[in-house]
RNA sequence: GCGGCUAUAGUUUAAUGGUAAAACCUCUGCCUUCCAAGCAGGUGUCGUCGGUUCGAUUCCGACUAGCCGCUCCA
């Protein structure tokens, strides 16, 4: 008998797990380690090349419509300029010392209350006459009806942001009980802020200045230098996404695949982006690998029919890795929230431990790529089409998802603490990863009954080369049997097979096979055990 | 980047101002006829750097990393 369980927090026990069993590491563990970065163990690559093998079987190799494309990650630099994310990665930010709010400077406003006229009030008229001398004063106080600046007044941005500021203004003016008419403001944002001016303007969440800090910026991009010299002219980014690579090879491989529309160009890479916080393990690191199609169709095609259909067959494939449908949900996003080029986007959601997760994007970004990079190159993206002999641009379905957001979504989803009765009836817990045979690090581990016989050891030997030849493998002899059992449990190991008594002593040369899921156990063959690994792991 | 909490063996945790303990894991040998058995043995720079102190794993500071919240994720 035996009862899943999740324990109470599942982030640390994975954690622990993928550190214990060689899953995933700390990078540069031995220096303190480096924040966002992670390294995958001898079982974690096993199970990572899996996830992307599994993906380009199915994504590429047995379709007719998609073809496979590796590109360089350092591009020219004009790509990033054409896709945007060279000015698009830069989000200059403010900190709200006081309050603790964060603030995209170029969507926090403000502007300098002017007020038009003589200021009258005897604490302002004191404070000017006090910094004069002798016969000036009079005379000074009459030259500065034009220069009573009274306040900064700021607002985030929305629809009446302009109203805002004005109401505020006008409650300062009140409040500094200033007679006279307020000027005409003339509203900026944060990022034209001088730093005699950001000590001045208030914070929106205090409405008191000088708890502001200057804005800072954060570009996604990480920079190099290409060749020797390090200046501006050298300067290159690691790519923060590969989707890039597929748009600016699309010509190339228009000329030389005899690919005709529909079609899609798949490509699986490392990423980089500089992520202000990386956070919850692997999910978001600055160095991660994409998955990414870029499915092109005529300008005229039913966008949204194609999309569908990709989101649907995104869903299908997250199943046949053993995702279950209870932790998966789709998110539409507001059409007012979509990027200006973007028709429409569906993120394919996961539950994760820390909370319901964009796991795949599926968007219709229409033809804005291929028309950036026409326009920035000078050379037309298009395609002739032979039925009105003219050409266009082709639209295109951008379905992109990161390896190892799957991977972290299959070990949530398959790890349980199970409680485990035995015959004698004490419990014991047992901890399994339950894998997808497409995609589990060690398909069948190998173990002899017992260490110390030979022709025991000597069969289980010959059957583990015999296996090795096509698949993931493990032998072990060591330890007692349950031990092992258990060992491969943690692994996510579907089957292990062990050669017993009666392998040696009676016909049918037979072993058993114990079932990781139902720890259920049956005799067979080497010819079935070959025949249902040919079926489960595809 | 900000705030709060945290850092002892591969993992999970103890104890202590006087150079550290347990369990599990792992490795070696013996044993073992199916679910983490037993026996013997091996494996440890208390995250890093500085300060206080005769002496710091322990107190203080900085840094690094982790967790939670804010922010960000085109």
């Amino acid at each position: 008998m035996s009862t899943p369980a999740e324990p109470a927090n599942l982030m640390e026990a994975l954690v622990s797990l993928a550190k214990r069993r060689g899953i995933i590491y700390p990078s540069s563990e031995i220096y303190g380690g480096l924040n966002g970065f992670f390294d995958y163990g001898p079982v974690g690559a096993e199970l990572k090349r899996n996830i992307r093998d599994c993906w380009w079987r199915d994504m590429v190799q047995r379709r007719d419509d998609i073809v496979g494309l590796e590109t360089s990650i350092i591009m020219h630099p004009k790509v990033w300029e054409a896709s945007g994310h060279v000015a698009g990665f830069t989000d200059p930010l403010v900190d709200c010392k006081v309050s603790k709010q964060r603030y995209r400077a170029d969507q926090l406003f403000w502007a300098k209350v002017v007020v038009e006229g003589i200021v009258v009030t005897q604490t302002t008229t004191e404070k000017v006459v006090s910094t004069l001398e002798g016969d000036d004063r009079s005379k000074h106080i009459h030259t500065h009806y034009d220069l009573p600046t009274i306040g900064y007044v700021s607002a985030l941005e929305s629809e009446r942001t302009k109203e805002e500021l004005f109401e505020k203004a006008e409650q300062l003016r009140r409040k500094k009980h200033v007679q006279g008419k307020l000027l005409p403001l003339e509203v900026k944002d944060f990022t034209e802020a001088t730093e005699a001016e950001i000590a001045l303007i208030p914070s929106p969440a205090t409405g008191e200045p000088g708890s502001l800090t200057p804005p800072r910026s954060f570009n996604m991009m990480f920079q190099t230098n290409v060749g020797a010299m390090s200046d501006a002219s050298s300067v290159a980014y690691l790519r923060p996404e590969t989707a890039q690579g597929m748009f600016v090879d699309f010509k190339n491989v228009v000329d030389t695949t005899r690919v005709k529309l529909p079609f899609g160009i798949a490509q699986i890479g490392k990423s980089f982006r500089n992520e202000i916080t990386p956070r919850n393990f692997i999910f978001r690191s600055r160095e991660f690998e994409q998955m990414e199609m870029e499915y092109f169709i005529h300008e005229d095609a039913d966008w949204a029919q194609c999309h569908e259909e990709w989101i649907v067959w995104c869903e299908n494939w997250l199943r046949s890795i053993g995702l279950p449908d209870s932790h998966l949900s789709r998110y539409t996003h507001p059409k007012e929230k979509l990027a200006f080029y973007s028709r429409g986007t569906v993120d394919i959601m996961f539950k994760y431990p820390f909370g319901v997760q964009e796991l795949w994007g599926i968007a219709a970004r229409g033809s804005y790529d291929l028309t950036q990079h026409a326009a920035a190159s000078g050379k037309p993206q298009e395609i002739f089409d032979e039925a009105t002999k003219k050409k266009f641009t082709p639209h295109v379905i951008e379905p992109a998802v990161g390896v190892d957001r799957i991977l972290l979504a299959v070990l949530a989803a398959g790890y349980a603490e199970e409680d485990v009765t035995d015959d004698k009836g004490n419990v014991e817990q047992r901890t399994v990863l339950r894998l997808s045979p497409r995609i589990a690090p060690v398909k069948v581990a190998v173990l002899p009954l017992l260490k110390n016989k030979e022709p025991l050891t000597a069969r289980a030997r010959a059957l583990h080369a015999k296996l090795r030849r096509r698949y993931a493998v493990q032998y072990d002899d060591g330890g007692a049997i349950g031990k092992r059992y258990r060992r491969q449990d943690e692994i996510g190991t579907p089957w292990c097979v062990t050669i017993d008594f009666d392998t040696i002593e009676k016909p049918g040369d037979t072993f058993t096979l114990r079932e990781r899921d139902s720890m259920q156990q049956r005799r067979i063959t080497e010819a079935e055990l070959f025949a249902l690994l040919d079926e489960q792991v595809y």
